[in-house]
DNA sequence: GACCTCCATGATATAACATAACATTAGAGC
DNA sequence: GCTCTAATGTTATGTTATATCATGGAGGTC
């Protein structure tokens, strides 16, 4: 069931980058294919490690290449809080994500933050700021983990 | 101008750590007063470079431990996309902060953000997460360099 | 005033995260 | 086939952060 979906999500990427002119490599794909499989924040390193165990080359270089084209393309997006990174769940279409990060299981849930980025806005253009990019994070429990404590 | 206010800074630093048994030791100091001199946004290892100068023992622990006591107590804070730290502007009472980064001239403006944190908060409830920390750093430009490009 | 405990610091080493720089390859367009 | 460009291969290194154990110093207690 998870697999279809993630199967699905990476058709859709594919198709993006056709229409897009964007390059969708072997290991671009497969980053995102893991990202996706695992559906929570991972470090570049365990992808390195991830990606050996299918054959590729494991330099660091390697996966922050693919990172970075994954985040620029809305792909994926790094968690600053963490160091590391999650498969997007809905590349292409324009949004401000914000993460829920949960302390205990290390889920990673993204959610749509157009209030929360306008206020961001509206704080930032009383103080004369132009905000370009906004990192909105939280840090807690999420709903089954916060259930059981 | 700016030593004075750095000076009423520290001194209510001071004061609180008094009042809430806290060891205000002269390495947490000194770092407490190079981050609000400096008034940016500035890494451990710059951080270390300027307390060698002044004298300090200079291995990284140093330096991330005193960082760390201010953080945990509310007199700096961590800038995530920067990997680096600012001091607090009003430490002490509870808030919490939004980050306007300039990516110009690497200054950091602090501004309240309760109207953001509470729409964090709303996502966050209707997602079923309970928020106990929130990190909002918005990167832009800010007035003056906005201004000139 | 000797002992103990706690907290902070000293010191060494290493882990974890990220990029610079240059070589090589593969595909697209001519 | 040549050339340009984008991607990947490869080596090395830079940057950020922490683990671990040793030492020191202030305050309490007998």
């Amino acid at each position: 069931m998870l697999g279809v979906t993630v199967g699905k999500s990476i058709k859709n990427a594919e198709k993006y980058c056709k229409e897009n002119d964007l390059n969708f490599t072997p290991v671009r794909r497969k980053v995102l294919e893991i990202l996706l499989k695992k559906n929570k924040a991972l470090g570049a390193y365990e992808i390195l490690d991830l990606l050996r165990e299918s054959g590729f080359k494991n330099q660091p270089p390697v996966a922050y290449r693919a990172l970075d084209f994954l985040v620029k393309n809305g792909f994926a997006h790094k968690i600053e809080q963490l160091n590391s990174f999650v498969g997007c769940m809905h590349p292409g279409k324009d949004h401000s994500p914000a993460f829920m990060i949960c302390r205990n299981c290390d889920f990673v849930s993204e959610e749509e933050a157009i209030n929360s980025s306008f206020s961001v806005s509206k704080i930032a253009s009383k103080a004369g700021f132009k905000v370009e990019k906004a990192v909105i994070e939280a840090q807690g429990l999420c709903h089954s983990c916060a259930s059981v404590a």
